[in-house]
DNA sequence: TGCCTGATTGCCT
DNA sequence: GGCAATCAGGCAA
């Protein structure tokens, strides 16, 4: 079932954890590649100084304080972009970055597009075990800022879509690549799945 | 395996 | 002008 609006209405920890398990679908001319989430990590507001939302509104950031549920992407290090699920009600500023993805479908096409960016040997462990590889790995691109993600062709599928057997034991950790506000347990994963970042 | 560094651009101070 | 919610490649052990 495609998550409808009401999902990503809960606070932001919680959504960052209900997302754990879930599948980031995106459909191109390529073809369809579908990944499941295995790490978030969750960005507040006023209160959480590594957020990007932590001194207001700008151009950038804008779609953090929009509605929940539609994409926030952003461009970073000069070459890699991140893709985030906003959260919580319009006019606060949160959201959560997806860390990692276990590719489920499309394999061929994510190697594909991997490939043609670094020479590593790419298994499906590295395909998309980190922010920006997965970005590459689904075909993201920056003109789907600010996408409403209830549809196509960037949409989240629940849990139960591949299997019914979904009882996910979630590990809390402190976030990664951050300099402030690191010692705030917002990173979440699936325990002892191998396709974390950082395993 | 693990640590260190260069790449490369746009945003914010 | 400094630095970033990163990654890949090189080198040491």
């Amino acid at each position: 079932m495609i998550l409808s609006t009401s999902f990503f209405q809960q606070p932001t920890r919680i959504l960052a954890q209900s997302l754990l398990g879930t599948y980031l679908v995106h459909e191109t001319k390529e073809g369809k590649t579908i990944g499941k989430i295995v790490e978030t990590e969750a960005y507040l507001g006023s209160s959480d100084p590594a957020s990007h939302t932590y001194r207001g509104e700008t151009i950038r950031n804008r779609a953090m304080f929009g509605e929940p549920g539609h994409a926030y992407i952003y461009f970073t290090y000069g070459m890699y972009y991140c893709f985030n699920i906003t959260s919580a009600p319009k006019g606060i500023g949160e959201g959560i970055l997806i860390r990692a993805l276990e590719p489920i479908e499309g394999i061929e096409i994510m190697e594909q597009r991997r490939s043609a960016r670094s020479k590593t040997k790419l298994s499906p462990k590295t395909l998309a075990n980190g922010p920006a590889k997965l970005v590459i790995a689904m075909g993201i691109t920056k003109a789907l800022y600010g996408h409403k993600l209830t549809e196509k062709p960037l949409y989240l599928l629940s849990s139960d879509h591949f299997s019914v057997i979904n009882e996910p034991e979630i590990i809390t950790t402190t976030r990664i690549g951050i300099s402030v506000a690191e010692e705030m347990p917002l990173r979440f994963y699936i325990k002892g799945n191998p396709f974390v970042s950082n395993m």
